[in-house]
DNA sequence: CGTCTTTGACCAGCGC
DNA sequence: GCGCTGGTCAAAGACG
């Protein structure tokens, strides 16, 4: 399964990942990051993320195996899960940074903005979770005649994983669409570029960007 | 102390 | 066989 998906989005996967790697990918000027289900010893499940050439501030995450046990409720027992340090403040990923490609070839240790970023289990999960519960209906509005412009689903059981889950923070909707608009014009974003009045552009930019 | 991230090394697949 | 590329391993250090 491959899905394209803001950081935020990113930030509100509830299931918990540890970096197994990162590798400078050819063709791409950001590396892809490797994560491995972390929840329990024996789960196969893995994704990929890597930020999309075309826009920084969508992410491609590639989803692969299952997950052999339950969505975590609460990950307090995991000692080091509540790290959630953002090397690259996200403020400023969407201008002002072009990549130059040359030398991150074998040395990927220098720190080029948005070289690396942990995703990994936030502490704001109520709040990034209604806010995505907004992002979700978003798209269901604007996104009917056209099918996918930033999320790409290839497999159906996410999408109730994620229906299930965000049904539980369907009671502490009302400051999320009252205040969510804070969220976005306190310099995480300016504004969400996922809107269905964008995503027209979306599109053009995925299919006929010319980011090859 | 347990788990995390970081990062170079290692390995397998592929094209020439 | 060789080199390139992508995916994984594992040691070292950091964090709560």
């Amino acid at each position: 399964m491959v899905r394209q998906m803001t950081q935020e989005e990113l930030s509100a996967d509830s299931w918990a990942w540890r970096k197994y790697g990162q590798k400078p990918i050819k063709g791409s000027p950001y590396p892809r990051n490797y994560y491995r289900c972390s929840t329990s010893k024996g789960c196969a499940a893995r994704k990929q993320v890597e930020r999309s050439p075309n826009d920084p501030e969508i992410f491609v995450v590639s989803y692969s195996g299952e997950h052999t046990h339950p969505r975590p409720t609460h990950r307090s027992s995991l000692a080091g899960s509540t790290r959630s340090k953002f090397a690259t403040p996200p403020a400023k990923i969407g201008n002002a940074i072009l990549p130059q490609k040359g030398s991150m070839t074998t040395s990927s240790s220098s720190p080029a903005a948005g070289s690396s970023f942990s995703p990994t289990t936030p502490s704001m999960e109520g709040e990034a979770a209604a806010l995505i519960d907004d992002v979700q209906m978003a798209e269901m509005d604007g996104a009917g005649d056209d099918d996918d412009e930033n999320i790409i689903m290839i497999s159906n059981d996410f999408i109730n994983d994620d229906d299930d889950m965000f049904r539980g923070f369907q009671d502490s909707d009302d400051h999320s669409s009252g205040g969510g608009g804070d969220f976005f014009s306190s310099g995480l974003l300016s504004s969400p570029p996922w809107t269905p009045t964008s995503s027209a552009g979306n599109a053009a930019k995925f299919n006929g960007g010319g980011g090859d």
